[in-house]
DNA sequence: GCTAACATTTCGGTATGCCGAAATCTCGTG
DNA sequence: CACGAGATTTCGGCATACCGAAATGTTAGC
C-alpha cells in the first residue's frame, strides 16, 4: 500500500522532517534554499533529494515551485517527531541531560531506536505529550495536540502569561532563557517595550530581564 | 596519533567487532570467508573493506594471508563490544526484553548512541560486567573479566558446574534453551553422553533434557 | 612435484548521497 | 514589458559500500 514502506532512509527522514516542522509554526510552505540551509546542505543536493522524495510519493514538487509533503510524508514526518521528541524527553527525564543537551543526540537516535524500544521508552514516561521545549509529541497514530500560545514578540503590553513553547533551534539561546530562570510552565509578565524596536522588559519571578528579537521570536506564551 | 579517530564508519565498526570476536573463544584468526558469512557480505565486498581497514590503521593484512587487529583495531573492537553488551543488558534490564530478542536493536543502537549516553546507561545498571549470554562487558579502558568455564561439549561425565556463558549466535537456541530452565547461573549436570556422537544428556533442576551438538557447543559450565 | 578444489583478489558495475560550477528560470522593479 | 538578482536546476564528479564474474593464488592429496 505505502510504496517502499520500510524504505525510507535516514536521509529521507531527516528532509521529510525538516519540511513538515517548517509548518508547524508557520504557515507558508518551505523554500529550498531554506531546506538547504536547515540540513546544512548545498542547494544542488537538496534538488535533487526533492525529486527523490517526490518519486517515493512522500513529496509533491513542482519544478521552481512549492515543496509539500503528501498524506504519506506527512504521516513519516509525524512518525519522526515523534521519535525525537520522545527521545528527547527520555534522555531530559532519565539521564539528567539539560533541554540544551538534547539535540544531537535525539537526532541521531530517531533513526536507530526500533519502535518496540520507542514505545517502551514512551510508556516508561508515562506516555508524555510535550517534550522538553513545550513541542507536542505526536500520537502514534499521528494525532497532534497543538498548545495554544502566543509568540512574546506579539504580546500586547501589559500582559501576563506561562510559557508553553520555547524554539529548541538554538542552544545558546535556550541556556541564556534558563539562565534568566525562564522554562516551560514558568509565568512571565511582558512589562515594556523600549522604543525605536527595542528589548522587550519582561518579568520572571520578580525579576526583571531584557529579552532581544531573537528571544521574543522564540517563546510562545499562554493566551 | 591514532589516523582518522573519529572516522570509522559503522561498517568500519562492525568490522572490527567481528573480526576481534572470532578470536574471544578461539584462537586462530578469522578467515575472510567466515568474515563474508558472518557479515552477510560477499567475499569480495569483504576483501575490499579489509584493505581499508588495513589503510586506516586498524587491521594488518597479507594479501590470501590471515586478518588480525592492530592495537588500534583492538581498542576499537572493544569499545564496540562494551556498547553492544552494554546495550544488549539494558534492553534486558530496563525494558523486559528476553535474552534472544536484544541483538538486532543493539546492532543498530551500538552505532547511534553517544559515549555520554552510553556512560549513563552503564551508570544506571550498576556497571554491570556480563551481558545476558555472559559475555563480558570491557571496561571503558579496555579491561576484559573473562569469565571462566569449559565447553558442555567438553565437560567430562559425570560433570556438574553452573552456566557461565550461552553463545548468543543463534536466537532459536536460546529460545530453546530457556524452554529447558537453562539460563545463565543454572547448574547443569552432565548425565551422560549417547553413543555414537549422539546427544548429551543433562539434568536441569531435577528434570533431564537431551542436548544436540549444535546446543553442546554454545554453553559453557563454571570450572 | 602436479593439480584440482577452494579461497581470495581483481575488475567492471550499481546505488546512495553529496558537492561546485554553469545553465536556467522566476519575479519584482523600473 | 524588459531585465537582472536571486533561486533553482543540471551536469560532471567524488566517496562509500556493495555485487557477480573472471582471474589468480594456495595447498592438500596423490
Ligand atoms: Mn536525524
Ligand atoms: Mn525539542
Ligand atoms: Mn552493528
Ligand atoms: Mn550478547
Amino acid at each position: 500500500m505505502s510504496g517502499r514502506q520500510g524504505a525510507a532512509t535516514s536521509v529521507v527522514e531527516d528532509y521529510v522532517k525538516v519540511i513538515y516542522s517548517h509548518t508547524e509554526w508557520q504557515t507558508d510552505p518551505i523554500t529550498r534554499s531554506e531546506l538547504a540551509v536547515r540540513l546544512g546542505l548545498a542547494a544542488s543536493t537538496v534538488t535533487e533529494m526533492v525529486k527523490k522524495l517526490a518519486a517515493l510519493g512522500l513529496a509533491d514538487h513542482v519544478p521552481y515551485g512549492a515543496v509539500t509533503l503528501t498524506e504519506e510524508g506527512r504521516a513519516l514526518a509525524l512518525r519522526m517527531l515523534r521519535r525525537h521528541r520522545l527521545i528527547e524527553t527520555w534522555l531530559v527525564e532519565s539521564f539528567g541531560y539539560r533541554w540544551d543537551e538534547v539535540h544531537d543526540d535525539a537526532e541521531v537516535l530517531e533513526h536507530a531506536v526500533s519502535d518496540r524500544l520507542l514505545e517502551a521508552i514512551s510508556e516508561s514516561l508515562g506516555d508524555p505529550v510535550r517534550d522538553p521545549h513545550g513541542d507536542p509529541i505526536p500520537a502514534p497514530d499521528g494525532t497532534v495536540v497543538r498548545p495554544v500560545g502566543i509568540l512574546l514578540e506579539r504580546a500586547p503590553i501589559p500582559f501576563i502569561g506561562a510559557v508553553v513553547r520555547i524554539s529548541d533551534r538554538d542552544p545558546a539561546l535556550l541556556q541564556f532563557l534558563d539562565g534568566r530562570g525562564i522554562r516551560l510552565d514558568i509565568v512571565v509578565e511582558v512589562v515594556e517595550r523600549r522604543p525605536f524596536g527595542g528589548a522587550l522588559v519582561v518579568r520572571v519571578a520578580g525579576v526583571k530581564s531584557d529579552l532581544g528579537a531573537e528571544a521574543a521570536s522564540s517563546i510562545w506564551l499562554s493566551a
